[in-house]
DNA sequence: CTCGTTTCTTACTTAAGGTAAGTATAGGTC
DNA sequence: GACCTATACTTACCTTAAGTAAGAAACGAG
């Protein structure tokens, strides 16, 4: 509610002369970017994967943070658990999950195209 | 370097039977993906804007926040900054910026076919 | 039964984000 | 020409999220 002050004023002022950010795709944008995120997606998307694995495949990524990424993940419907036994998990992609894919592949082929600098 | 050592052990025991999470695609939703960008992106996408413009678009972003995303996203060469007078500036995507198009485009897609819950 | 592996969890430290206030420049008012 | 408002930041301070390290529970191998 803070930010919210700064700005009060103004958008009072500012009418609707262009299309304001789209509520649900900012939520999208703040999961799907979250860090880690995008990476865990990727990773998930070419098959289910061991709880290992991925840590495996994503570099500095921490058990921690996997951990947590994958609970909210599941928790919004994008990942499936399956407990193969208490210490056995496997994690795949829902159908919503899934459907990531092609904007999970045009940031690819952005990344690609246009290669980032220093980091 | 810390995670690398919580994974270092595993990281050799496991060869290359799945592609790895590619590097440049890693930088881009790292970099898109942090908070705030892609709400900025969705709103220059739809033309130049300035400073104050992006923030009235953007719900409950500080002018501080967006200054700082600004500076990144023309230090990698997404915004370009075009100073009107010294009190006065726009903002506009460069080339590079306005290829990210098609990614935002899909995210939102995907936003719109399967929305998030709470938040 | 001890050892190693896997999937977390807890406690703690550091980096990033959020809030509030201030700064510099320009333009307008009286 | 002192005073006010608007714009595009900047600085200082505090809170939340991310990173590090260590360990716990559930097996399976030997």
């Amino acid at each position: 509610m803070g930010a919210a002050s700064t700005r009060q004023s103004r958008a009072e002022l500012a009418p609707h002369r262009r299309q304001a950010c789209c509520a649900l795709y900012h939520q999208a944008v703040e999961l799907v970017g979250k860090r880690w995120t995008g990476a865990i997606l990727i990773v998930l998307l070419d098959g289910p994967c061991r709880f290992s694995e991925v840590g495996e495949l994503v570099p500095d990524l921490s058990d921690r943070l996997l951990s947590e990424r994958m609970k909210e993940l599941e928790a919004h419907g994008i990942v499936e658990r399956r407990a193969i036994d208490p210490v056995r998990v496997e994690y795949a992609l829902t159908a919503k999950g899934r459907a990531l894919e092609p904007a999970v592949n045009a940031l690819k082929a952005w990344a690609e195209a246009f290669p980032i600098s220093h980091g």
